[in-house]
DNA sequence: GAGCACTGC
């Protein structure tokens, strides 16, 4: 066999060893979350930094600090910061989170460890939840998405001192954003301090990045250094055609060669997990009787929250775990008890392409940076075993940190919030890193077409409205129009919807044809904006009850989160005067107000029964989720929310519209990077 | 006649 043989090899030998830098950064970290704050300062390295730290942070206005998830920077140093005086007259430190549950648990641990109650001293803010106090909160965990958006309100954030920005290595949208705007805000206010925390050794272009142009030390790098239970990494010695199947097979080798221990691994998506667990389920039978059984589960986001649940149960005496898994378990999600990784080296990621405007999911090899986060996942609790699917020569060639998400997102929404903050030439923004140019074109574009921006490109009276409203401009646009065709009750339920994912599931125990029959009782004739209408409604009126849900093949936690949303749009509406009322079951004023807002979105049915897209005539196939998958609209044309490419270019969430609907807005747009009107071949078929 | 990685306001 050509895979390294779990325990039989001599390290060093046929297992190739992790390299220099992994082992690196793989040797500074963590310290159990369980451990009090005495303790843990009296047993951790980090307890002899904080001199150091504290010194750091007084001296230099950015410190950038590296030490691995986990290993207590999130909870102690704001700690520090506190007892060292930076949260006195009226001061607060702040420190984000990519993530809300981070955010909260973190706020929640914090709270414990300096005896305050949550929501006091120590609190939380969150979107839909803030358990803060104005006045006497002092240390502020709060996701980074909110303080970006605190900044459209104080832009030099000033009630802050201190402003930690955490797991800034996995540069999130939001994260970016804020590092572009911290850098401009410490010219205003140098008394600010800034620290970027990062978990990778990456984290020395957050130094260049703040040094630039300033004198060297205006920012320092520390790291904290930690003790970590080892991990050991083997490689493939060839490459393998299938990696699923590989995957497997690792998990079985090591189930029979190995010392107890749960083994996590890691997929790209649901579809490779289902393949896993199916070959998996072939070998247990051959399993000999007096060998310890297997436990074998699955985790990704589309699971139900008590399934994902179920990863976290310890399991029984003698029984060996194994999650199979996508991405959620490198950073979202953290299982205790592994000691064996099994990792592909592949994973999904969204890619933008500004000059189609399409999105897609690609798969593609992890960094560097992921590999070393996965491998890490083994040596929580003791020492463990990463498994890497590939040849340890493959390791030269993948890069060294996954792409910004700024870089490979549609930045239409970004671009406007940052007009707001009266950021209007874009090119002179420090991003971290730049977007592609196109992007930036595209979203400009976007925003002069929806009306958010002008011909000089500044705002408009709407536009700056919509840039302070948390959803897309589409979306806006129509919440704002509602106005006029008297159906803002209504809007603002389909604007909700849109905005969550996964409504209609398949439950447990149900089959798909079961689920789709459920779902047919929510269909509207007019398209799918109106059967997410419908459910919603039919939500409410039954008690908003989780059975309910379940035994209509709907979302709960989709459904909830839609009523939280939905409550939020509201408060905009009326902040901004708009009448929330209803078009007392009127489908076809609502369905103009849809096109509102998707008249760029228009596609016309052909006889095959694909769709051509009114912008550049492209083949466009409906997603088999849509009412309209299999019947033909009756004017023979659609708007459509989103377009997506798979292995197709796939249309979702459709609706029924009258093709002259379009003309009314098409007509005043004139194209800005072609210089054609939109209405200039295919609007003529519309007239014809 | 076929399917969405993961977040966030």
């Amino acid at each position: 066999m050509q895979f390294w043989k779990p325990g039989t090899a001599a390290p060093g030998s046929s297992l190739d060893r992790a390299t220099e830098t992994e082992q690196n950064v793989l040797s500074s970290a963590p310290l159990s979350a369980a451990i009090s704050v005495q303790s843990a300062r009296e047993r951790l390295p980090i307890y002899k930094h904080r001199d150091k730290l504290l010194y750091c942070i007084e001296k230099h206005g950015v410190t950038i600090v590296v030490g691995q998830t986990g290993c207590g920077k999130t909870t102690q140093l704001p700690q520090y910061l506190y007892e060292a005086g930076w949260a006195v007259d009226g001061n607060v430190i702040a420190c984000t989170q990519p993530r809300r549950v981070a955010a909260t648990s973190v706020a929640q641990r914090v709270a414990t460890e300096a005896g305050s109650l949550l929501g006091d001293e120590v609190g939380y803010t969150i979107r839909f939840e803030d358990v803060s106090d104005k006045e006497r909160t002092r240390i502020l965990y709060l996701t980074d998405g909110m303080l970006f958006r605190e900044t459209l309100i104080d832009p030099l954030l000033s009630r802050y001192s201190v402003i930690m920005i955490d797991e800034a290595h996995e540069r999130s949208v939001y994260t970016d954003l804020i590092l572009g705007l911290l850098k401009k805000i410490r010219r205003k206010r140098p008394s600010l301090r800034i620290i970027v925390s990062s978990a990778t050794l990456d984290a020395t272009s957050f130094l260049d990045y703040f040094n630039a142009g300033n004198s060297p030390d205006e920012a320092t790098i520390i790291s904290l250094e930690g003790r970590m239970y080892p991990v050991e990494v083997g490689y493939l010695q060839e490459s393998t055609p299938d990696y699923v199947k590989k995957a497997a097979e690792t998990v079985w080798n090591i189930h029979m060669q190995q010392t107890p221990g749960d083994i996590l691994v890691f997929l790209t998506g649901r579809d490779e997990i289902e393949r896993c667990l199916e070959d998996l389920s072939e070998y247990i039978p051959t399993l000999p009787r007096t060998a310890p059984r297997l436990k074998i589960l699955a985790l990704h986001a589309g699971l139900s929250t008590d399934e994902q649940l179920a990863v976290f149960e310890p399991a029984e005496r003698g029984t060996r775990k194994v999650i199979v898994s996508t991405n959620i378990a490198e950073a979202s999600v953290t299982i205790d008890g592994i000691k064996f990784v099994v990792d592909s080296g592949f994973v999904k990621i969204r890619i933008y392409n500004p000059t189609s405007a399409l999105s897609s999911l690609a798969t593609v090899p992890v960094s560097i940076a992921s590999a070393t986060q996965r491998a890490g996942r083994a040596g929580r609790t003791s020492s463990g075993i990463c498994y890497r699917l590939y040849p340890q020569s493959a390791l030269n060639t993948l890069p060294r940190t996954t792409p910004p998400e700024l870089t490979r997102t549609d930045l239409t929404t970004p671009i406007l919030q940052l007009k707001s903050l009266g950021i209007d030439d874009l090119m002179k923004f420090e991003w971290v890193t730049s977007p592609p140019a196109e992007s930036v074109l595209r979203a400009l574009e976007n925003l002069f077409a929806a009306g958010m921006v002008g011909e000089d490109g500044r705002l408009t009276v709407i536009g700056e409205k919509v840039s302070e409203c948390p959803v897309e401009v589409n979306i806006a646009r129509m919440l704002f129009q509602s106005k006029e065709y008297q159906c803002g009750e209504e809007m603002l339920t389909i604007a909700a919807m849109t905005t969550i994912q996964d409504v209609f599931i398949i439950p447990d125990g149900a089959t798909g044809a079961l689920a789709e029959l459920e779902r047919r009782k929510f269909t509207a004739e007019e398209g799918d904006h109106l059967t997410l209408l419908n459910a919603y409604n039919a939500f409410t009126r039954y008690g908003r009850s989780s059975s309910w849900c379940k035994s209509h093949a709907l979302s709960f936690r989709a459904m909830s989160r839609a009523v939280s949303i939905r409550a939020q749009l509201k408060k905009y509406m009326q902040r901004f005067g708009l009448p929330v009322e209803s078009c007392q079951g009127d489908a076809r004023r609502l369905r103009q107000c849809l096109v509102s807002g998707y008249w760029r979105n228009g596609a016309r049915w052909v006889a095959d029964g694909t769709y051509r897209s009114i912008r550049g005539n492209v083949t466009l196939h409906v997603h088999p989720n849509s009412v309209l998958f299999t019947r033909k609209p009756r004017s023979g044309w659609v708007v459509f929310h989103e377009m997506e490419e798979t292995k197709k270019t796939q249309i979702r969430i459709l609706t029924e519209i009258e093709p002259d609907w379009l003309l009314e807005y098409g007509h005043s747009f004139k194209d800005k990077r072609t210089g054609a009107s939109a209405s200039s071949t295919h609007m003529q078929d519309i007239q014809a």
